[in-house]
DNA sequence: CCTACCGATCGGTAGG
DNA sequence: CCTACCGATCGGTAGG
């Protein structure tokens, strides 16, 4: 990764050069096209019309499509994975661990919402795509086997399996990016909880012990 | 709907003309491409590549790549309707229908995986995808009403959001499409249930009064 | 005469 | 502005 492609974006006071676009907000605007018409289906023309610069500036900022593609991916696999290694670092049981995974996942997904988004939409269609699906599956392994050990720990329902339990969870919350809205933090703050309640407690009203 | 689109296929038995494709034949093969490259990367060279005949024999079945996708579509959402309109003719309290629409719509998900995969994946991008939407929003609306009403009657916990739960419900289900294999219906019997208990009842084990 | 298909070719548009 | 390729169309052919 050159100092270019750095996730964290430059300080743009005091800089030198034209104003106008640099990676960073390109590569937002950019992310922002390919999740509304599907990657494929975005040309470059759809995504200068949009910039409101010529075809051609943008080969200034990247040597292709699949270069946008590329840093975009990255940072929401940046993310997941910073997320998936402070569950790691916690000292605490595999339950507790689940749960601030789920907490921490739904927590991220709503801020970088629409790197998650493209990243929950790639097929494997070239090698960036499939580079890309390589480290999702590391992520979802890891959480896979944290059910596991919760189901052994007597902490999770042990009729399950924990391979299709994982996935399920992790479909609930993935699916997050098809219908919450960036403008509306209304949900924002409720949302983490809500569904780790879903998930850890489920739907039904039922007496309990106390 | 002409009889040539019709969604039950005609008997191959006793039929006239050349060997090979009928529409319905054709359409499933589509399909299967356009969820592996998506809709939109997807060209007709490619099907026709797959089909192993003439890309200008394709038109000879259907008018435009679009048609193509949206025969696919309605199967997925007849489909889905039907199991709505079962769920809205049980006689029996909202939280059961419920539980009725979750389970079938993960019977019917798995049954016809392909075609509802297709739709999941629908952005809007033109006329044809944007009445697909249409469609499924008013499958969702049903879905939260029965949330609405359950609540009402003190079946489902009334601590989250009604219409964020029929989302996440069926962000869970929907999930399905991204990992489950027609080829393995190991799963495909136990899946149904098990979805319904995670929705409802959650993961975590705890005491319970009996 | 029907269905299924082929080869050749077009107007247009994509990425670069 | 170039090259490559797209979706679509047409005249014609072959099995049944």
């Amino acid at each position: 990764m050159t100092s270019r492609e750095a996730s964290v974006p430059m300080p743009r006071t005091a800089r030198r050069g034209r104003p106008g676009y640099d990676l960073d907000s390109l590569l937002a605007v950019a992310v922002e096209v390919f999740n509304e018409r599907g990657y494929d289906a975005t040309s470059m023309g759809d995504l200068s019309e949009r910039l409101g610069i010529a075809k051609s500036a943008i080969y200034h900022h990247v040597a292709s499509k699949e270069v946008l593609l590329r840093l975009a991916l990255d940072r929401a696999l940046d993310g997941l994975e910073a997320v998936t290694q402070g569950a790691r670092e916690l000292d605490v049981s595999a339950v507790r661990r689940l749960e601030h995974l789920v907490h921490e996942s739904v927590v991220l997904l709503l801020d970088h919402q629409p790197y998650v988004t493209l990243l929950l939409r790639v097929r494997g269609n070239s090698p960036v795509e499939l580079a890309a699906l390589q480290r999702r599956r590391a992520l979802d392994r890891y959480a896979a086997s944290l059910v596991r050990d919760a189901v052994r720990a007597g902490d999770l329902r042990a009729d399950l399996d924990p391979t299709v339990t994982a996935r399920l969870m992790f479909g609930l919350v993935n699916s997050l990016v098809e219908w919450t809205r960036p403008a509306s933090r209304a949900h924002t703050q409720a949302l983490p909880d809500e569904v780790s309640a879903l998930v850890f407690d489920g739907l039904r009203v039922r007496d309990r012990p106390r």
